[in-house]
DNA sequence: TCTCGATTTGACAACGTTGTCACCGCCTCT
DNA sequence: AGAGGCGGTGACAACGTTGTCAAATCGAGA
């Protein structure tokens, strides 16, 4: 900027000026300055205005894993709202490790981004409360946080999506239902079961741990809890898998040759690409309005709303496809 | 910090040197001002010490949608890669539209970013010239750059793929096998169709304008189109599809009760989820490998490595499945 | 002609770091 | 005792902007 304004015989806040669209510059000079900005190929240094200006207009997002549908889906739903706010946005994947979002948060918290959109993965969130003090924006989306700061919150309405689900299959007969899903661990987890089992009392079934197997999703996890529900005295009519990767392994698992299974009833958590083309019945939530809705809330936090933190419950979809359909056999 | 210096008694660069782990401080010293960022819960503004300093530590991705699994995929190594260097990405995505991928690229470069990859979308790079030449590295992944800077590229063999594919449905004895792909704008697209070509001609089979389809994929189009050509006169008997959305909406077509299409034989260019299951026969690329040769491409020239832009091609795989395997009915 | 207000311009400090250099003790060696 | 080296520390400028305030210029009205 120094450059520019020597060459165009200016000071430097003439120039700063006329980059920043100021008004009170006479538009010959105004000329003379765009000339030399275009002669020298000047671009405005947005770290050193960022540092005197206060705001770096960037977010920080940290996800599961970028590569996984669903929060592609969020990541791209948060990057449109951001680019509409003249924002741009760090990514970055926990990976489900607890240290390696601290790890990230921190990073971004250090290059003083406005605010923080994070689906959370570790338990203890303490280490964020300063943060937040410090005046840095967070909304948690698809989990609530652990331990630590009370902050806003856009989660979907798991445990009601899981009951839907579930009283689907119960209305076509089923009595024995496995439930499948990620580790207890994971909030949406066991907020699924506890849908499931509410729904199971509303019929007045007991609920039978035997039928519930919850660990990371996998290949080779989806075979052995299928031969050990298989196996059973009483083996289950119908499957809800509690996410969308526990669905896709117990596709698999299903269509390989060593599962010698009856033909059971399914219905799982979360749409995902294809299912139409399977046929599966599932319950769908919308990851582009979970990146929407947390990101708008983002935004209007920084734009000055104050008020206590909220929680926002989004819907979720029973879309029938024919999986969930099948009848119990007589 | 200038708050910790004064708590702690110390002048502000033996924080500084504190905070950067640098030698020569007294370990009482160290202690006390430890002490004091502890307590008054100081973090290091990244922002200033990076324009002092002049490398950010970060980079910038543009990609056509991150929730397309292939580029979300790719995103992921990336990310992946540059957080083993210390590094923070930038993530936008440009829809396949050229002004806001320019729009994207030029705000990263104001925030400094070390470096750039880049699918490009426009057909025009000069743009980046300047910013090249004013230091920023780029690299290009999955096309090459229009015109423009001649810069470091990696892109697949996609006309080797497509030969490969094509060669793979004459070998089941296919000889009208329609071409369907994204728009010929799109290099890939191209490239593949020059594939499809080449394996034609050497088995000396003429190229057919009416039985190839180039527009971007949806399941209208792919409907209008399986409709024409299965009308056509001498209609296909297999189907090479030249992407991953393009395959998807054909096999969506060819389930619609609508389209009472014969069976045909399909082989698609890159690989999705579930085609396992649903037992499609594909060119199979490796999104992820993409993305990390980019972004080790990317630091090796970040690390000082001179030489002229490499362009590197990546190897495809034919993964049998079964859709690809269907024989011509005799 | 002088004063006043508006317009245009510029000097300077500040944002929060780090690099450079100089300083202060203290120990060791002559 | 004096010179020299070394570990520890601090003062200061600089990175590239922008906010604040003051100065210069000009035309208009008294």
């Amino acid at each position: 900027m120094n450059d520019v304004a020597a060459a165009a015989g200016v000071a430097l806040k003439t120039v700063s000026r006329v980059v920043n669209n100021e008004p009170g510059v006479n538009a010959t000079t105004a000329e003379r300055v765009h000339a030399a900005i275009e002669r020298l190929g000047y671009r405005r240094n947005d770290g050193a205005r960022t540092l005197r200006r206060g705001r770096t207009a960037s977010i920080g997002l940290v996800i599961e894993d970028v590569a996984d549908p669903f929060y592609s889906g969020l990541s791209r739903a948060v990057e449109d709202v951001a680019l509409d706010e003249g924002c741009l946005v760090f990514t970055g994947s926990s990976g489900e490790d607890a240290s390696r979002e601290r790890e990230l948060v921190l990073a971004f918290c250090a290059r003083r981004v406005d605010g923080l959109i994070i689906v959370p993965a570790g338990t203890d969130h303490d280490y964020l409360t300063p943060e937040i003090d410090a005046g840095i924006a967070a909304v948690f989306a698809d989990r609530p946080p652990g331990a630590g700061p009370d902050a806003d919150t856009v989660v979907c309405d798991n445990a009601g999506g899981a009951r839907v689900g579930t009283e689907h299959l119960l209305a076509h007969g089923h009595r024995r239902i496995a439930f499948l899903a990620d580790s207890p661990s994971i909030f949406t987890a066991t907020e699924r079961l506890r849908g499931y089992r509410e729904a199971l009392a509303s019929a007045g079934l007991p609920y039978d741990e035997e039928l519930v197997a919850m660990a990371p999703p996998g290949r080779a996890r989806a075979l052995a809890d299928l031969e050990r529900l298989f196996r059973l005295a009483d083996p289950p009519t119908a499957l809800f898998t509690g996410n969308g990767r526990t669905t896709v392994a117990t596709l698999r698992a299903l269509a390989a040759p060593i599962t010698h299974g009856p033909p059971v009833a399914v219905v799982g958590f979360d749409d995902f690409e294809l299912a139409d083309l399977l046929g599966i019945t599932v319950v769908a939530q919308d990851p582009a309005r979970l990146g929407r809705v947390a990101a708008e809330l983002l935004f209007r936090r920084l734009a000055g709303e104050s008020g206590p933190p909220q929680r926002l419950e989004l819907p979720t979809r029973l879309v029938v496809r024919g999986s969930g359909e099948l009848p119990l056999r007589g």
